[in-house]
RNA sequence: GUGGUUGUAGUUCAGUUGGUUAGAACGCCUGAUUGUGGUUCAGGAGGUCGUGGGUUCAAAUCCCAUCUUCCACCCCA
């Protein structure tokens, strides 16, 4: 009768185990940035569709997930275009609320809105869901969890070197190897500038990016088609995807072109890895790579990119700096930087290197066998003294037969069990049973405490 | 949004040119073992074959629609 229930379309349902490595992911991200000095804030899972709509671009604004009005919102909505049928019209009419895509956006709304609250520079870091109506694949969901760390209000280049750092500090933590890619955007407008086409910035971007999976032929085809001169694709054929194409190169061009926003971005690439270069990293290295452009168009400064070594799978991290988030909500001239850990690839990536850590200490570690009435009102004293002294335990609801006990706890991989009985009572001692060998020793409380902390 | 792909027991999967009662492994439950789990042995439960419609004497099997899965594009964490 009843259909099986089911969960929308690229969405997941985590049980206990995921939770529990999933956390750790959290938890270990959230702790570096605390380490750095970031503070924690919450935004709503829905905002106005006034203030998400436009900032991702017009292909951004399709994967929005949008809310309906409440009420009897058809009605409210013009004949004319119902009848037209036009859907973007029509959108605006009955729905005026969505889901946020990411965190950035609502944090720019966020700073703006309390900017009198807030004393700059603003560090912040935010861990929660976000929706895109996206097909979903492989390591893409339609709700996935990011974990952004930004600071506004500073145009200082510190702030790159220090997120450069926390990328490393988080995956060194986490085990895994990666690269960090880095470019600027001002890089980019530099070099359409010294061909004379800088309003191709964006179409020259959303190509370049594509470089490493299509290969230099197939970004040339989809410049030209762009209307980009030959050229500038010229230059990216022989230089940009050539690997010892230097940074110096760059820099001359600009030079002779006399780019000043080319220059400038040079110049900021030179001043982040002369530092980092200095500091050292952990378990990261820093690349430049000239083609990395990304697709939020909202970056005006650095970008980076982070990809884990020996894992298939899109980029693990990303971000970049953003001078105008905030202009479009009415807050001129704040700047902000920030980058987003996708905790769900994280997970993946983890996941195949196998790198989770094998013990995982959020489970029960003492089990009381419960053997009836008696027995209960005994136990349940021992489980609270126990609970006081930190330890996790637990008490089988019921007066189950034993055999269902012990599986359970076995199950759960508890690895102690205490039978305490008529006889253990009278004693006043505990019998423990040591699941991983089937051992079992009579002890006293004081004992069992010792036995389970060590 | 475009093109392709997938769905059978709790899980992973078999299932012949359409043909009687849809199978296996693992898991689950019961017992051997009434105070003892992971091993062994014996037995048992569990499926309107994703959903809805159609073709046929007859459909898990063929057709259509729809949902879901995975993949490529697009885009991105």
């Amino acid at each position: 009768m009843a259909q099986k229930p089911s969960i929308p379309k690229g969405t997941r349902d985590f049980s206990p185990s995921e939770m529990i490595r999933r956390n750790y992911i959290f938890d270990t991200i959230r702790n570096v940035f605390e380490l750095y000095g970031y503070s924690p804030i919450e935004t709503p899972a829905m905002e106005n569709l006034s203030v998400l709509m436009g900032k991702y671009g017009e292909e951004g604004d399709k994967l929005l997930f949008k809310i309906l009005n409440s009420g009897d919102f058809i009605n409210k909505a013009s004949d004319k275009h119902l009848t037209e049928k036009n859907s973007t019209k029509l959108t605006t009419e009955i729905s005026e609320k969505g889901l946020r895509y990411d965190l950035t956006v609502p944090f720019a709304r966020y700073v703006v809105q309390h900017r009198n609250d807030i004393t700059f520079p603003f560090k912040r870091y935010q861990i929660q869901p976000v929706w895109r109506a996206d097909r979903p694949q492989k390591g893409r969901y339609r709700e996935f969890y990011q974990c952004d760390v930004d600071v506004v209000g500073s145009n200082s280049l510190l702030n790159e070197v220090e997120l450069i750092q926390i990328i490393d500090e988080v995956f060194s933590k986490l085990n895994i190897s990666t690269v960090i890619k880095l470019n600027n955007r001002k890089v980019l407008q530099g070099i359409a500038e010294s061909f004379n086409q800088p309003e191709k910035i964006i179409d020259i971007a959303v190509a370049i990016d594509k470089l490493d999976k299509i290969g230099i032929d197939k970004v040339a085809e989809e410049l030209e088609k762009n209307n980009v001169n030959n050229e500038l694709i010229l230059f990216f054929k022989e230089k940009i995807s050539n690997e010892s194409f230097s940074i110096d190169e760059l820099g001359k061009l600009f030079e002779a072109k006399n780019s000043e926003i080319g220059k400038q971005g040079i110049s900021e690439l030179n001043y982040i890895t002369t530092y980092i270069s200095e500091l050292g990293l952990k378990k990261s290295t820093l690349e430049l790579d000239f083609s990395l452009a990304r697709g939020l168009n909202y970056y005006t400064g650095a970008i980076l990119e982070v990809k884990a070594c020996n894992v298939e799978i899109g980029s693990i991290t990303g971000g970049g700096r953003y001078d105008n988030l905030t202009e479009v909500f009415g807050l001129k001239d704040i700047s902000g930087v920030g980058v987003s850990f996708g905790a769900d690839r994280i997970y993946d990536v983890l996941l195949q290197l196998d790198a989770f850590p094998k013990t995982t200490n959020t489970s029960t570690e003492l089990m009381f066998v419960n053997f009836g009435e008696k027995e209960e009102k005994y136990c349940i004293k021992l489980l609270q003294s126990l609970r006081e002294k930190g330890i996790k335990a637990e008490l089988y609801p019921s007066s189950a037969k034993l055999k269902k006990q012990i599986t359970y706890a076995n199950n759960k991989q508890i690895p102690f069990v205490a039978l305490i009985g008529a006889n253990e009572i009278e004693e006043n001692t505990i019998t423990i049973k040591k699941m991983n060998s089937g051992e079992q020793v009579k002890i006293n409380f004081d004992e069992l405490v010792n036995l389970i902390r060590s």
